[in-house]
DNA sequence: ATCCAGGTTGTCC
DNA sequence: GGACAACATGGA
């Protein structure tokens, strides 16, 4: 077993909580977690770099970074696993449609995580005409490059999230090593704006759903999908549904008049129980006859 | 080799 | 307003 610095954690969850940490860090809303062959998950949040497991209606976890006081570890964990939303009640808006109804009981674990603000709008700029696989290469490479270094296990170091100050100060040749190509400029534009206060992250989390994105799209790069994305991963605004290439074809084929009106405070969750549908049974949305 | 990927921009009408 | 190519990179 990997060497706790103190305890670990132990989260009873209620037997009504479906939280699946496979399908919630595998989902394509964080590109930070890396399954352990141990049954592990490791991933780096903020300056920790923690590893979580699940085990018959609890979560364990442990930070391998640093000590934690007692009473530290739980809050945290409640709060960046959004231990505290009512997902049984969001599963049972989505039981209004039937397609909704199935890809809520098949992906029903998803919680959307409550991550850093900068972090998730900085990964879904990077995120646009691309693939999951490579943008997890990419932020590997962005942390590596302009992250701190926390800690190294077996070999492996691990980074944290690089902020927009220190990318503020990159140019796009600096970005170089990221390789993400034409996305640096974008993100070089989010940097400038994040760290300059010209754009207030927290600030956004206060206004409605629409006035933010305004805001978001004024950065290069950002348009719709990535500034919803920000929203609903990095301030937990659950009305935002990112439309990609994937949940377009969905909707227009299963729900071309949109989602029912009850689901729409919630759209976003119901979007990644879609997303994680749709991906994993791709036949569903082949032309039938 | 061509197409595509959790899109956006610039340009043309 | 809508349509459409271009944009870097790498895997299928």
């Amino acid at each position: 077993m990997l060497q706790t610095i103190s305890k670990p954690t132990e989260l009873v969850l209620p037997d009504t909580e479906r939280l699946s940490l496979a399908q919630t860090l595998d989902c394509g809303q964080s590109f930070r977690w890396t399954f352990q062959n141990d049954g592990t998950w490791i991933g780096v949040v903020g300056k920790r770099v923690l590893w979580v497991k699940e085990e018959k209606g609890k979560l364990l976890a442990g930070c391998l970074s640093r000590a934690e006081t007692d009473g530290e570890m739980e809050p945290f964990l409640r709060e960046y696993f959004d231990l505290d939303t009512d997902y049984q009640k969001i599963q049972r808006l989505c039981g209004s449609n039937p397609v909704l109804k199935e890809a809520a009981a098949f992906a029903g674990g998803i919680h959307i995580l409550r991550q850093e603000p900068w972090e998730a709008l900085c990964t879904f700029i990077l995120s646009q005409n691309n693939n999951i696989k490579r943008i997890t290469g990419l932020v590997e490479r962005l942390c590596e490059n302009f992250g701190e270094p926390i800690l190294t296990i077996d070999g492996r170091k691990y980074f944290s999230f690089p902020t927009a100050e220190v990318l503020a100060s990159q140019t796009e040749e600096g970005l170089a090593p990221v390789r993400c190509g034409f996305r640096a400029k974008y993100v070089l534009d989010a940097a400038k704006k994040v760290s300059s206060g010209k754009i207030d992250l927290d600030a956004l989390r206060e206004i409605p759903t629409q006035e933010a994105m305004d805001i978001l799209m004024g950065i290069k790069g950002v348009g719709p999908k990535v500034a919803q994305c920000a929203l609903l991963f990095g301030m937990h605004k659950l009305d935002c549904l990112p439309r990609d290439v994937w949940i377009g074809r969905a909707m227009d084929r299963l729900f071309p008049e949109g989602f029912p009106q009850e689901v729409l405070p919630i759209a976003g969750v119901a979007q990644q129980y879609l997303f994680h549908y749709v991906r994993c049974y791709p036949e569903i949305l082949e032309d039938e006859k």
